[in-house]
DNA sequence: GCGACCATGTAACATGTTACATGATTTT
DNA sequence: AAAATCATGTAACATGTTACATGGTCGC
């Protein structure tokens, strides 16, 4: 029911934020930290060697580009072919549900008792930790999209902020429903 | 910001599966098809082999049962360090968040405009997906809490599958939000 | 000059998936 | 008798994480 399937998914990400804009292996390693962090991770320990593959593939070429005396950056841009590749992945069914590996729900699972001394510090854990994420969620709304120029200019990414707040705003109020039990810790 | 961490979350899973009957691999298998399916995963070809070290480090031993004439089953069970093992997973925090690696928000993300004539195609796939996968944890629920009494008996499992009702719930919700968007297909 | 950051790689290891492999039992 | 299911494993490969490794540039 539930396939992850080994697509190499990267290898889409890194052609969609070159589709973006050109850019070296360290530039997209920092997309993953701040641009996209929330919906996809990767290290520049995997970039480096993906990008050298889709060269080898034809859908990347690079330009070197000096800085200072004598650094030498790669500056990665879509090839045409890279292009078609894109657009197909995006067009492409995605008929697979998400596996959502959380070890906080894996936890509960084993939770028998709704008397378990273990439940309420449990809750009040991962109510900390999701309301934390709400913020952040909500302060990178506001700093990514102050207008609706923005959200024009990238409404996919709105959206699936939108979605990301909505769901965790939901898991907040999931915690607090039961947040009252066992608050003897 | 998110670890995934190589934890080995695996054994921890095996260990509370065992910690509520003793069982066989293949058992454990179908746990992981039917019971928790819909929150972990893991294939026959991962599970014998942490059996193995499980038992070499000590956390489970095994009875040999013959059925039939010949066909051995080893039937596992936890030892007092194995449960003291898993009682202190559950007890240690969960300071992570979760990467949800969802393939649909990820080719989202490259969407730029509202007026893409991808967006209305896609959207109504995805409703169609999680509308699917919410009725099944609709169905879920019916089947293993059909009273007062099976939640109490399972209060944690009670809860996820409410979370994750919920969840897909809000999913199938937002996306119809946005489903009247491009109708032109 | 020093520290923070830019920039690019490889190596070792852990995890996860698919395929390969075998044989017994039960159901039809 | 054949098909489905029970039952246990290994091998090959893909993916992902952490650690190792090196050197340049920029701002103070």
């Amino acid at each position: 029911m539930f396939t992850i399937g080994q697509r190499n998914r990267l290898q889409y990400i890194i052609l969609g934020l070159l589709g973006q804009q050109d850019q070296t292996g360290y530039d997209l390693t920092k997309a993953f930290e701040h641009e996209i962090g929330e919906f996809w991770q990767a290290s520049h320990s995997q970039i480096y060697p993906q990008l050298q593959r889709l060269e080898t593939a034809g859908d990347i070429t690079h330009q070197d580009q000096i800085t200072g005396e004598k650094l030498t950056k790669k500056v990665y841009q879509l090839t045409a072919q890279g292009q078609k590749k894109l657009a197909a992945w995006v067009s492409e069914p995605s008929p697979e549900l998400t596996a959502t590996k959380d070890e906080f729900i894996l936890k509960l699972y084993f939770i028998k008792s709704a008397n378990d001394p273990r439940l309420g510090p449990m809750l009040r854990e991962q109510t900390q930790l999701h309301a934390e994420q709400l913020a952040h969620l909500q302060e990178r709304q506001r700093e990514v999209f102050p207008n609706q120029a923005a959200i024009d200019a990238a409404f996919g990414h709105y959206l699936i902020l939108e979605h990301a707040i909505e769901r965790e705003s939901h898991y907040v109020e999931w915690l607090q429903r039961y947040q009252t039990l066992s608050n003897n810790h």
